[in-house]
DNA sequence: TTAGCTGCAAAAAGTTTGCAGTTCC
DNA sequence: GGAACTGCAAACTTTTTGCAGCTAA
């Protein structure tokens, strides 16, 4: 039951499809879009629902929503752990999680160059390019 | 008439609209959404025929396609220059064009590390944060 | 002349909202 | 019990497609 506490830690309620959908992301290799969700819950959770739960659950920092490539959003768990990085196929789509080494804090780098911003306090660094499938 | 020869050596055609909607990219501080681009074309050119052109002129790579947070795409000319990342404001979607340091062919990198990948060629490195107006 | 470009209308995707009913705590 | 969550239907936004007419080369 980790993530019932999870979600009720951060003042949501603990629905039985807010527990498969976290579970259903831990499992995932991949950031996930919407659509993608309401498929593999199927039944457990309708799409308006699993809209409205990853906007309830990136307000709270448990999901992070990713923008890719296409035209929709994808959703990936905020683990505990490293930030990472996403490949991603131009033909098909597939999304990759990989860790690349980088500069520590580069927000901070960043925000020294920008003329117009107060803050800068997080980044995404994705890669594009063909999947071995594809190529 | 630079815009002209562009198009012409892309196998393009070139048309007024064509020629005014690069002219508008050129000047533009930050990428423009295809709504963006009607707009301040307007007129010249309506908004189904922005989507066929920014598209025929992502293929030649004239221009790029880049995605950020919100739910549309964002166009940017493809300088000869040299590759920039964006700071994005949360608050009000403003976006700011920087310059910032990093790695040499960061893709080269990436490609070790992922595994279902046969090439990587392009990356987008984009800060998210709150610009000074919404401060 | 003609392949490429354009506009209009309509459809397709992805996402959001209103509202009434249900459920977690 | 009550606020939070859910599902349905419908709206909205962004992007794509079909088709007929126009135009750059």
């Amino acid at each position: 039951m980790e993530y019932h506490a999870l979600l009720r830690g951060a003042g949501l309620r603990a629905t039985p499809g807010r527990v498969a959908l976290l579970t259903l992301l831990s499992r995932a290799a991949a950031p996930l879009t919407a659509t993608e969700i309401e498929k593999k819950l199927k039944g457990k959770m309708n799409q308006v629902t699993v809209y409205r739960a990853v906007e309830a659950l990136a307000a709270s920092g448990i999901v992070r929503r990713v923008n890719l490539e296409h035209d929709h959003a994808h959703f990936e768990l905020v683990h505990g752990r490293e930030h990472h990085h996403h490949a991603v196929c131009r033909s098909c789509g597939r999304v990759e999680d990989i860790e690349v080494p980088h500069a520590a804090r580069p927000e901070q780098e960043a925000l020294k160059r920008a003329t117009q911003f107060a803050a800068l306090d997080s980044y995404a660094l994705d890669f594009f390019g063909t999947c071995k499938a594809c190529a």
